[in-house]
DNA sequence: GACATATACTTGATTACTCAATGATTTTAC
DNA sequence: GTAAAATCATTGAGTAATCAAGTATATGTC
């Protein structure tokens, strides 16, 4: 049997999220991995900057019990707050506190550079179809 | 300061490659964790079944270090064996042993289909420029 | 042919996850 | 209105990786 190209392109996927994570670690944007980033955008991103850790998770590609984990030393570091539901005692929220709020801003400057060194400057421009493609696979970050 | 499509493009692929990594390690494929089944995917397509564990390293996209520790259970399991380079003592091969071989055809078809599955078959045709992408990013498995 | 530098690999300590199980609460169904 | 099922979050145990440092060997330079 030969190897489909779907495999090929799964296990390439894998390969370049291995050389990119690592690189954008190795900046160590104030501090942050880039999963810690993307935590931060998320929350940026959602109305009043708070939200469920539940759907933190499923946004960002984890499993709730990830979100558990890497939340802990944000909170830690006074980034994230813990909020309660009034309505539902199961839920509790996540918060950007103004010190997330402001690394956040930092941060996003490095990663956007960063992002944009990465990626060739002839290559962004053909960029839409790709999103496309990444969103049927469950990439619907925006 | 806004972010970029290259940014948004970098968190979809870590959310992607996380969904699907997940995926594919709940395959559980004859016993293989996606990153064993490339390891033998590699070997397999080598000359003579063997690589040195620096190169396997670098075309898979891990660190020498990763690399050292993803083979132990694999050697342990006999699926790979140990050999030596006579001309240069600091090397050593990673060699796919006759069980590995084995072990690698039944998964194959196992990922194939998992591959096949996890990628619209209408998105099929449509992901050569995005596999061109990955391929200036690193991701040059064939 | 000795000394500095480079290469291949392993190890110790740490981080970032996973799954399966559990606790607590809420929702659904009768 | 109570029992069963679903949902949200955490925890225990384990795995898969990282980096930095160390060991052993090889290579290049003078």
């Amino acid at each position: 049997m030969s190897t489909s190209s779907a495999l090929k392109f799964f296990m390439n996927l894998a390969k370049v999220q291995a050389l990119v994570s690592r690189r954008f670690d190795r900046l160590n944007m104030h501090g942050l991995g880039f999963s810690d980033f993307m935590i931060l955008y998320l929350l940026h991103q959602a109305g009043e900057e708070r939200m469920r850790r539940i759907d933190l998770a499923d946004r960002i590609g984890l499993t709730a019990s990830g979100i558990t984990r890497m939340l802990l030393p944000l909170e830690k570091n006074g980034l994230l707050k813990r909020e309660i539901n009034e309505r539902d005692a199961r839920v509790s929220y996540v918060v950007l506190t103004t010190a997330g709020k402001r690394l956040f801003n930092e941060a996003l400057d490095t990663a956007n550079e960063a992002a944009k060194d990465l990626l060739p400057a002839a290559t962004v421009k053909a960029i839409k179809p790709l999103s496309d493609i990444l969103a049927t696979l469950g990439g619907n970050i925006s």
